[in-house]
DNA sequence: AAAGCGGCTCGTTCAAGCAG
DNA sequence: CTGCTTGAACGAGCCGCTTT
């Protein structure tokens, strides 16, 4: 049994394997200079041998003012080692490949092994770009013992109870680029018909559009206004029904001029500076309160009969929303006649009285 | 027609709750 | 305890409009 969920995990991992470039990497760590200055930078969801990051960190590790770069290789079942540089060992008057130390690690290199974490504890800035199916568990490791971080992750996270929790708290919050991004991947990747490529040498790509980075470090961005451009008025900006917050569909639809609580789309948190807005909560939009065992049609994209029902809307009953706000209907009473729309997030927001 | 880009779904899964 | 209902959480993407 035991085996059997391991390999199960190992099988889903796999869709882990994405290649950052270095372009990216570069255009991200461009506003974090200052504060690489005499610090150790561990790397530690990256194979060195291919590693963006590392092949970044090593040669700008003059130009930074690095102490001392790690890496750790990941093994799936096996010793594995890591990867050092600390400064121009070979004295030829430049830090290059020729100064790595490579040493091998009892354990299989994975960030959550004993080994890795003594490593961690060394470090003072964690750059890299870690399994996504392990982004909750990767970044609690990061809080818990303490570390600055640079990492890539997905806009989906911000949905996540853990990590919506530490941006509110501003203990976390988004880099400097989000959206688009492309990432090399292993040949075993299927073709997929949208963002996916195969270039001239048979490298396959994936993009992404909700790709963005998470961070704990100060960078001006956050500290910059979103420039709004709407007025607030009644007929643009229905309230919902039982909570008290008028709804938002576009982060550049919210207007300059309203006070109270304000539900606007995940993709908010790219903007976010906590001296303009506070974050209330995150909210579940849509859906309805409904007695159990109402009877529901299911609709289609264009609010026509799909010839299925349901008792209890996808099982979930919403919490706070009236759902009726311009969304396509995605569910009818089929006693009453009344649509209901599908459930999506919001983030709850409210301006910082100046 | 293709590429760029902003904004955001909904079906599945599994645990918790509850009635019998 | 068993079996069903309820509810929360999740997603290495997707869609549709705009620009080139």
């Amino acid at each position: 049994m035991v085996a059997n969920v391991t390999l199960k995990k190992a099988k889903q991992n796999k869709q882990d394997e994405f290649y950052t470039q270095i372009k990216d990497i570069e255009q991200e760590l461009k506003h974090y200079k200052k504060h690489f200055l005499r610090k150790i930078v561990f790397c530690n969801c990256d194979d060195p041998e291919w590693s963006n990051f590392w092949k970044y960190f090593e040669l700008n590790f003059d130009y930074l003012g690095l102490k001392k770069l790690i890496s750790t290789h990941y093994e799936e079942n096996k010793p594995s080692y890591k990867l050092e540089i600390i400064g121009d060992v070979t004295g030829d008057g430049k830090v290059d490949y020729k100064d790595i130390i490579k040493t091998p690690l009892k354990q299989n290199g994975d960030f959550r092994s004993p080994e890795a974490i003594e490593i961690l504890k060394e470090a003072d800035i964690v750059v890299t770009n870690p399994p996504f199916s392990l982004f909750r568990e990767y970044i609690a490791q990061l809080m818990k013992y303490n570390k600055k971080f640079i990492i890539i992750g997905n806009q989906n996270a911000y949905t996540y109870k853990e990590i919506f929790t530490l941006i509110q708290q501003n203990k976390i919050w988004s880099g400097n680029k989000s959206g688009d991004m492309e990432f090399k991947v292993p040949d075993y990747y299927e073709p997929r018909a949208t963002r996916y490529r195969q270039d001239e040498t048979g490298q396959k790509w994936r993009s992404m559009g909700n790709i963005c980075w998470f961070t704990n470090l100060d960078i001006s961005k956050r500290h910059e206004n979103l420039i709004l451009y709407k007025q607030y008025n009644e007929s643009e900006y229905p309230s919902y029904e039982n909570y008290d917050a008028i709804n938002i569909d576009k982060v550049t639809d919210i207007p300059l001029d309203y006070d109270g609580v304000m539900g606007v789309p995940i993709t908010y948190l790219d903007k976010y500076n906590p001296k303009q807005f506070e974050i209330i909560e995150l909210g579940i939009v849509g859906s309805c309160t409904f007695t159990n065992n109402r009877k529901m049609e299911i609709l289609d994209k264009n609010g026509l009969s799909t010839g299925k029902f349901t008792y209890n809307a996808k099982g979930t009953l919403y919490k706070k929303y009236n759902p009726m706000l311009d969304k396509k209907p995605a569910f009818k009473d089929v006693e009453t006649g009344e649509l209901y729309s599908s459930i999506y997030a919001r983030v709850l927001i409210r301006k910082r009285s100046s």
